[in-house]
RNA sequence: GUGGGCGUAGCUCAGACGGUUAGAGCGCCAGGUUGUGGCCCUGGAGGUCGCGGGUUCGAAUCCCGUCGCUCACCCCA
């Protein structure tokens, strides 16, 4: 017998689950403000839904197991494949663009550390049927509102984007051979946390043979769109991904979110499907991972089986995002479990005083009372630690009389009510 | 898979040249207080000192092993 869970899961104490709750309620109201549908799916797929996208190697870092029935099952490491094949079968019949969101618990078998677990849960928002450069800021704008929902600032955090497209473009244009694009990729992505000289050793190993590119490389990351524009006028892949991204950020803008959002050449994410916009919503400071990450992946859904349409989202973590709102002192108090305690003076009132918490919560009202009958001042005691709002004192005068003393924890204010009155009666709190 | 740090009460931690019965604060329970919470006072419960072995008259303390937690690397969905 041991009274801890098992390595990078947790256990929700009622405290840590209002923080959860908390979550999870800003992310469905944002979600759906912005007019997105909640789905759901199965938490254990069939194992090959995964290896048919990644490859046999996920394996080592998925909880997979074989079932009574001999099939190979995995629970879920990402909500992406349930969704495309979800689309899949219904997407003939489905209105475009399909905007649906989910909030799944996601399982990796991986070493725990800070802001990974071996279990989370993830807000997943994703649009389908739609190229247009609206439906990219649309996302980014709702990424950035779910966090702007729980208090955080421009001051707190950014969304950094970039384009797969144009990165790849103008990297095959500073001579990086294309077999080579992915290390590339991967080894420009550590250009924040690595020395230069580090990431010229990896360009090297990527197969990047010419010094000059590796220097030109280094410095991508710093280019402005015009820059951008400018220096590589003649290949229209640049050209035309420029304007593009143009045209994003002044949508963004004119939703009003221009301070969030800041153009990175150098992110490109480490997943091989994106085809477009990819962006990450980071700390400002950099101290936590990133709490956001997305893109637009228009080939995946036919590549793993799916109907030919293009697609875009992102997924938003709960683990990341809760050390930051605990770090920035934006988790809410958790709200008192009751809004009246009644109080019963001698076992001889119990009977009326039980009439009265029913009635109360029969009125839609959060009502605890004391079980043993013990001293006023234990219940009273008790009712200040359950966190009531109101303590209702039943004793034998009050009985008589057909009256309670009702007490408002927070003032000490006293009153005397007739009983009639204490649901819906003018004193009562509004739950 | 690799490396660092840490394992003593529910929580945060003292105690470490080996030496009575292992402590504190907070929390919990009870009493002071048989009609009024927070503050205060008193008492109580709660520990195989992560586990196993070794050295020793004697180990929370020293040695070896092991397990666990944690941070970072790898990877990142």
């Amino acid at each position: 017998m041991t009274t801890s869970s098992l390595p990078g899961f947790r256990d929700f104490y009622p405290a840590d689950l209002a923080l959860r709750s908390h979550i999870f309620h800003t992310w469905r109201e944002v979600a759906q403000r912005y007019g997105f549908v909640e789905y759901d799916g199965p938490p254990l797929e069939s194992l090959e839904l995964y290896t048919k996208k990644s490859g046999a190697e996920i394996v080592g870092q998925l909880y997979g197991f074989t079932d009574q029935g001999g099939r190979e099952v995995a629970l879920r490491p990402e909500m992406t494949p349930t969704f495309a094949r979800m689309v899949a079968a219904r997407a003939g019949g489905l209105p475009k663009p399909i905007k649906w969101f989910s909030i799944p618990q996601l399982f990796r078998y991986e070493r725990p550390q800070k802001g990974r677990l071996r279990e989370h849960f993830q807000l997943n928002l994703d649009i389908v049927g739609e190229t247009s450069v609206a439906s990219d800021a649309e996302v980014v704008a709702a990424a950035i509102d779910v966090l702007r929902a729980f208090g955080l600032g421009s001051e707190d955090f950014v969304a950094r984007y970039s384009d797969r497209q144009l990165i790849a473009a103008v990297m095959i244009e500073m001579g990086v051979p294309e077999p080579s694009l992915p290390a590339a990729f991967a080894a420009l992505d550590k250009a924040d946390r690595e020395s230069k000289e580090w990431i010229l050793d990896r360009l090297l190993e990527a197969g990047v043979e010419n010094a000059g590119t590796r220097e030109r490389l280094t410095g991508l990351k710093d280019l402005t769109l015009d820059e951008l524009s400018a220096r590589f006028s003649h290949v229209d892949v640049v050209v035309a991904r420029v304007e593009r991204l143009g045209l994003f950020r002044r949508q963004i803008e004119a939703a009003g979110l221009g301070e969030f959002v800041l153009l990175d050449p150098g992110l490109v994410r480490g997943l091989a499907y994106y085809t477009g916009l990819v962006f990450e919503l980071w700390d400002r400071e950099g101290r936590f991972r990133a709490i956001c990450g997305g893109g637009r992946y228009d080939d995946l859904l036919e590549s793993v089986g799916g109907p030919d349409l293009p697609a875009l989202g992102f997924g938003m973590g709960d683990v990341v995002l809760g050390e930051l709102l605990r770090d920035r002192g934006l988790v809410p108090h958790s709200e008192a479990a009751l809004d009246d305690f009644v109080v019963h003076v001698s076992e001889e009132v119990l009977p009326e005083a039980l009439r009265i918490v029913h009635q109360l919560r029969a009125a839609g009202r959060r009502v605890g009372f004391d079980y043993r009958s013990r001293a006023v001042g234990k219940q009273f005691r008790a009712a200040d630690q359950a966190g009531a709002g109101r303590v209702i004192v039943v004793g034998p005068e009050e009985v008589a009389a057909g009256e309670c003393v009702v007490r408002m924890m927070d003032t000490g204010d006293e009153v005397r009510l007739s009983t009639s009155d204490l649901v819906g009666g003018s004193s009562g709190r509004p739950s």
